[in-house]
DNA sequence: GCGAAAAGTTACCAGCAGTAAGTAACGGGG
DNA sequence: CCCCGTTACTTACTGCTGGTAACTTTTCGC
């Protein structure tokens, strides 16, 4: 995919290159993948087949790059537990199978999983939120209606979202250096956590 | 405390400095006190009136440093719950304490908490998991005990307390960017979430 | 006294984010 | 039909940071 050819300066032949924003971040993740979440963005440019400038019209600089792959994380992840859940209401097994979606999805992403959660610097640590925000936004709506549902306090939505997301994001990020330790195990385990409490159901 | 004095080359006139790991640590602190999470380490090795390879002699690199300054901040946070406590049995008033304890440090050391959990790139992916893991190893083992004690299985705890830094991290973040949203309130939510879990107590 | 070890500083390198300046193709007006 | 402004790239640069090699001065054992 990587065109060595070094293109001639100045404006190409055909009129515009065909190198969109997608492209560019399909490039990243490719390169993330490859070489780790370390990764450049010139190793980025060079991946697209085009230089540094072209990034940063296309996508930005380096925090919007991580949020523009943060955004593509988020969406996977919520379409797997989706089809994961089937539109079934809320259970203990829909729940375990939830957190099991997402451990997969996790490992499925693993490079590009620490990089958008690992950001770099300073202004990452909003960009984490922002993350965290993609997915927490859905759930809080999701937790409200569900709690109001069963005659339960729906203001605590945002704040459990939050802590739920920032409980996946961790439990994801230890799972993945764990060997032997199936997806399913850890998910149930997550699962009766949250669904009866510390103490347990009596 | 800076010292703006620049020393001369070569071996000091009284034996040796008296700029141990702890005094760079200490200005490691002050720094990203002052200047926030994207702190470097020659900034650090200025404020410790001392120069970078001393930094990288006492301490090591940049790795390290978050690492060391992780274990500060998790020992803190350890005496801080501690004193919350103060030994009694584990209740849900207790655990919105504790909660309540963590939320209130992680304020006080706002952005030594974001250099920590923010790191920089790759080698903090793990760096990250080493300050969870100083605080989920004692975690881990109070939750296996207490579940032991009744009547439980002990074998969740050690996914559970990677959950449960995880979702206090998580919500600490997001907690010191609202405003006007009280430690004690957010304390409470989260620990009916931890206690009686999504659905609520019947 | 003297040379080896110790304990610093200076000076450097490589890599990266981000930007300014240069260059070639396109396209509309005279 | 030609010319010049606009467009869409590349090259080349700056500033900074993490990390290290080389150098300099004091101390200490023999």
């Amino acid at each position: 995919m990587s065109e060595s050819i070094s293109r001639r300066p100045g404006r190409p032949l055909g009129g515009q290159l065909v190198v969109d924003r997608e492209h560019v971040l399909d490039a990243a993740e490719r390169v993330i993948r490859r070489d780790g979440a370390g990764s450049s963005l010139e190793a980025v440019a060079v991946e697209a087949g085009v230089t540094k400038p072209i990034v940063y019209d296309r996508v930005g600089g380096r925090a919007d790059l991580a949020d523009a792959l943060a955004e593509r994380l988020a969406d996977r992840m919520v379409l797997a537990t989706r089809t994961a859940l089937a539109g079934e209401t809320l259970s203990q097994t829909g729940l375990t199978r939830f957190i099991e979606a997402n451990l997969r999805t996790v490992a499925d992403h693993r490079e590009l999983f620490l990089y958008v959660t690992g950001g770099s610097t300073e202004q990452t640590a909003l960009g984490r939120l922002s993350l965290a925000g993609m997915s927490t936004q859905p759930l809080a709506k999701t937790l409200a209606v569900w709690r109001s549902g069963i005659q339960q306090d729906p203001g605590v939505a945002e704040a459990w979202a939050f802590g739920i997301v920032g409980m996946l994001q961790m439990v994801s990020q230890w799972w993945i250096t764990q060997e032997g330790l199936s997806a399913a195990e850890v998910a149930g385990q997550i699962s009766e956590l949250l669904w009866n409490g510390l103490p347990g159901r009596a």
